[in-house]
DNA sequence: ATGTCACATTGACACATTTCAATTTGACGC
DNA sequence: GCGTCAAATTGAAATGTGTCAATGTGACAT
C-alpha cells in the first residue's frame, strides 16, 4: 500500500491541468519562478502553493540562487512514475514488464 | 487546454492509492464488480462511486452481463496518456518525443 | 540599516472529493 | 407478479483542494 500511496501522489499533483502544464513547461530547462508565473493567470502566492505540491511529490526540484528559485524536473521520479503506471497497467502473467525494471525501455530516456 | 484538461483527468484518477489498486487488479484481466470489492474494506456505494470515475476518464470500460458488470482496462487510453506523461516530461527540442507519435515505443505493448 | 525584490507562508473562503447508509434500478428465478 | 441479487444513485457529513489578499522571510543593493 505504502508502494501505492508513493506513487500515487505524482499522479495527484499532476491531476491539476496548472500543474501538468508547470512540468510541460520545465521539460524543456530550468526556469525560476517569476518565468512561470508569467506565462499563468495566477496570483503568486497560488504559483508558490502549486510549486511544494510539484517538489514534494518528487518531481520539482527547487534551487536556491540569491533572490531566485530555479525549478527543474526530477527525472529519478519520473523514471519511476512510469515504470509505476506501466507496472499497474500491464498483464502481470506474460508480460516482459513483470520484473518492473525494463518495463519503459525506449520509453524512458535516462538509461 | 483542453488537451492538458483530458489528459490530467487519467491522473487524477489515479492520483487515488485505491484505485490505482484497482487498475491494477485489472491489468491482469476483466474482473466485475463484486470480484474487486472483496479485495478492499469499502462499501459498495464507495468502489461503484470509485469505478465510475475511472471508467468516466476512460481508463476502464464496464460491460453488463446479466446482474454483473465486468469492467477492465482500455488499451486506448492508457497509450494516450504514456504518450502525454512523455510528452510533458521530455524536452521538447531535441527529443525523439516530440512529434508525439512514437514516444512511448517499446512501453506502450499495444502497437 | 533600510528599502526592495523574489518567494514562502498564513488565514479565509468556495468548491470538490471521499465515504457510508439508505434507497433505487435492472435482471434473474420462481 | 414477487423476492432476491448486483450494482447505481442519492443524501449527508467530514475532509481535502484551489485560490487570493495579506503578511513574513531571506537576499541583495545602496
Amino acid at each position: 500500500m505504502d508502494y501505492y500511496m508513493e506513487n500515487t501522489k505524482v499522479f495527484k499533483a499532476l491531476g491539476d491541468p496548472k500543474r501538468a502544464m508547470i512540468v510541460d513547461m520545465l521539460s524543456c530547462g530550468e526556469l525560476c519562478a517569476c518565468n512561470i508565473l508569467e506565462k499563468f493567470e495566477m496570483s503568486q502566492s497560488t504559483l508558490s502553493h502549486h510549486m511544494k505540491i510539484l517538489c514534494e511529490c518528487g518531481l520539482v526540484k527547487g534551487r536556491n540562487e540569491g533572490k531566485w528559485t530555479y525549478y527543474s524536473l526530477n527525472d529519478d521520479t519520473i523514471g519511476k512514475t512510469k515504470q509505476f503506471f506501466c507496472a499497474i497497467t500491464s498483464d502481470k502473467e506474460d508480460c516482459i514488464c513483470r520484473d518492473n525494471t525494463n518495463c519503459c525501455r525506449g520509453c524512458n530516456e535516462n538509461e
